[in-house]
RNA sequence: GCUGCUGUAGCUCAGAGGCAGAGCACUCCCUUGGUAAGGGAGAGGUCGAGAGUUCAAUUCUCUCCAGCAGCACCA
């Protein structure tokens, strides 16, 4: 047998017979090696040691010390493991598959009863059992009749449909876990016992469609999360409960910001605090975008059915839209009307008003638009997803030979507003021409290249996602990153080149002529609702002083100091802060309390010296000491820190 | 929309086929207290909605509504 060489990642190079498996690799280069490996990577390829090299190759040994692959290979067990367990105590549960996934893995089941809490406890146990039996794992490669004959005779429908739809010349790779046998293109570890029996824990039950299709028969998922030791376990369970106390949902109620109620599913009722951070918000975006030579306009929120057909929503977005039937007396038909989904084919309507030059162009279009969408019930989710919202919309109607300026001059306005918002970071995704487009193919290589322009010319990285562009024109989305790392799609600026044919939109060129513009739709924060639950988690409801919706609390030490304290409320206001006295009959430790789990960012204690000297005493949210100093120069201070960025 | 779970005081939650419970919040009284809960008393409920079983249902069953987790959806 001819002989094959080896590369390690030091560079090493050893030759070995052709067929060597891994794991002899692992022996020859140490006996200590073999004893700690885990898995191998194969040239590039994260493989089992038990894997088999024909041919010259980059091969690593890999211990549970190389956390990335360790991870993978116990929770890919994990999944198996907890699969053997059902099949155990429920023979009849018939298995699917069980992928890793971020923290842990699932493993999606067909079984008629629901699994109860109780029934995971029981799993756990067994999986437990299933780890210390330190049954090997083993793996052979089959072909596909042996394994569909293998898999019909087990009555296990859907891995007889899974290896059907593995690729021809594919292997079709099975693997034992002990007696317990699963389809699975690995790697695994070598035995069950090196998955740590301490430290995964299965969280939740929930359904999931059969390959992800609704037309599916609905299969029971259970979760798990799984690491390598006990610490990270518990460190990943506290970080959930950390997560948790920053829900918009909770925060949202605990600082009286607004609630959502039975008879308006999906509409939020704001209340003063709420809305205060609303309005802030809503007021430093109309000066954002005045100064970035946007129109404001306000279009109506029921519109004609005629308009949605023009515009083509009716055809394609029915479902999501609100309707409303109006009986007029003396009418001959009903009058429908639709709420509106999107401000784009009112703007049009605005554009249309009056014949434009090439001279009016870009016009910029803005509208705080309120919009109503009826999403469906399983979708909706705080103020992240809900059925009436408001988008920071705007179209800029322009010709093609504006669209790199226009994309430059967007992206320079997101990120200003981004920063000032307290993201620092964003991603750019490219979304480029789809199958099924309108537009001609010189529109479009225009388009995508003025986009991509754009972009480079300020020197920023991006991804492109070719083929999912809507179908009217190119996009860009931009993707934020919040404190606690998680991702959110707020920006958008789209391309399109079908509305403004669709309802009539022209101007007349330099040569006399009438002409298309192209309609750019855009969107900073996506819709206030959501970006304002983006703000909340982002913050753990502790707003810099120029966002909170209570700003400072003016609170009373003895009743002898009242009066100065709302002569203090009266001048910060004056001053246009949001104050409040807290004269209340309470000690000075009960009022803290109060106010800093209600996220108060300043609170101002007065005693007997302070209104003798004329002073405060200034605490800040989460801090431990206070500063005295003086009324003046405590409104000097705050005053500054609550201007918003734009006008500092 | 689908699967599962949940719905009891303003909030967080306990409870049980037979008079509805706690803590916090609220009101009143005492207390004037120096930076995360001072003490006492009181008030507060159609147990999500409707139907059924039962001598009796907030509790059991069914339907509906809403919320939660996930899936699907997000031109």
């Amino acid at each position: 047998m001819a002989d094959i060489t080896i590369t390690l990642p030091d560079g090493n190079q050893r030759v070995y017979p052709a067929g060597v498996t891994c794991a002899a690799v692992a022996e020859d280069i140490s006996k200590s090696l073999a004893k700690k490996a885990i898995s191998c990577t194969i040239n590039g390829e994260h493989r089992d040691l038990s894997r088999v090299i024909e041919a010259d190759a980059d091969v690593a040994i890999h211990t549970m010390q190389d956390e990335a692959q360790a991870l993978e290979l116990i929770r890919h067990d994990c999944a198996h493991i907890m699969a053997r367990a059902v099949q155990e105590l429920w023979p009849d549960v018939k298995v699917t598959i069980g992928p890793v996934i971020d923290n842990g893995f699932y493993y999606d089941f067909d079984r008629q009863e629901p699994f109860s809490s109780e029934d995971l406890t029981e799993i756990e146990k067994k999986m437990r059992e299933i780890i210390n039996k330190r049954d090997p794992v083993t793996t052979e490669i089959w072909d596909r009749d042996r394994a569909i004959k293998f898999y019909e005779a087990n009555k296990e429908p859907y891995k007889v449909e899974l290896v059907g739809m593995i690729p021809e010349g594919q292997d079709i790779r099975m693997y034992w876990h002990g007696h317990w046998q699963d389809l699975c293109r690995g790697p695994h570890l070598a035995h069950t016992g090196q998955v740590p029996a301490d430290s995964f824990k299965l969280m939740s039950v929930a359904g999931a469609y059969w390959r992800g299709d609704s037309n599916n028969q609905m299969l029971q998922r259970i979760y798990g999360v799984a690491f390598k030791n006990k610490e990270d376990l518990r460190a990943y369970l506290h970080m959930l409960e950390e997560a948790e106390k920053r829900d918009h949902r909770k925060l949202g109620k605990s600082m009286d910001l607004f609630h959502l109620q039975e008879e308006a599913p999906g509409m939020v009722f704001w209340h003063p605090n709420g809305w205060a951070v609303y309005r802030v918000l809503e007021d430093y975006m109309r000066r954002r975008l005045t100064d970035a030579d946007y129109k404001e306009i306000k279009t109506p929120q029921v519109v004609d059915r005629k308009l949605w057909e023009a515009s083509g929503h009716w055809d394609k977005y029915r479902e999501n839209m609100f309707i409303t039937e109006i009986d007029e007396e003396h009418a001959n038909e009903k009058r429908v009307n639709a709420l509106k989904p999107m401000n784009c084919p009112c703007h049009v309507q605005i554009y249309n008003q009056g014949l434009k030059s090439y001279r009016d162009l870009p016009l910029r279009l803005a509208e705080f638009g309120s919009c109503h969408r009826y999403e469906s019930s399983g979708s909706m989710h705080g103020l992240m997803r809900v059925r009436g919202f408001t988008q920071d919309d705007a179209h800029i109607f322009c010709t093609e030979d504006q669209i790199e300026t226009e994309t430059g001059r967007f992206i320079g306005l997101l990120s200003r507003i981004y920063k000032d918002l307290g993201f620092e970071t964003f991603e750019i995704k490219l979304s480029t021409r789809p199958e099924v487009r309108v537009g001609s193919d010189e529109i479009w290589d225009k388009a995508e290249a003025a986009l991509t322009r754009a972009i480079d010319n300020l020197g920023l990285p991006y991804e492109v996602d070719p083929g999912e562009g809507a179908f009217y024109g190119p996009k860009l989305d931009f993707k934020l990153t919040d404190a606690i790392g998680r991702e959110w799609q707020c920006g958008t600026f789209q391309a399109d080149f079908n509305l403004p044919e669709r309802l009539g939109a022209e101007y007349i060129g330099e040569d006399g002529h009438k002409h298309r513009p192209v309609m750019m739709h855009r969107a900073i924060l996506g819709s206030f609702e959501r970006f304002l639950g983006i703000l909340i988690e982002n913050y753990s409801g502790k707003f810099p002083l120029w966002l909170a919706p209570r700003q400072v609390v003016v609170a009373s030490i003895v009743s002898d100091a009242d009066n100065y304290v709302l002569e203090v409320v009266e001048k910060l206001k004056s001053f246009g802060l949001r104050a409040e006295a807290d004269i209340r009959n309470e000690k000075i430790n009960y009022k803290v309390r109060e106010h800093s789990v209600g996220k108060v960012p300043v609170i101002l204690a007065i005693g007997k010296k302070e209104v003798e000297d004329r002073t405060v005493s200034l605490r800040r949210l989460g801090e431990k000491s206070s500063d005295v100093i003086g009324l003046d120069e405590t409104v000097e201070l705050l005053v500054k820190e609550a201007t918003p960025p734009d006008l500092r």
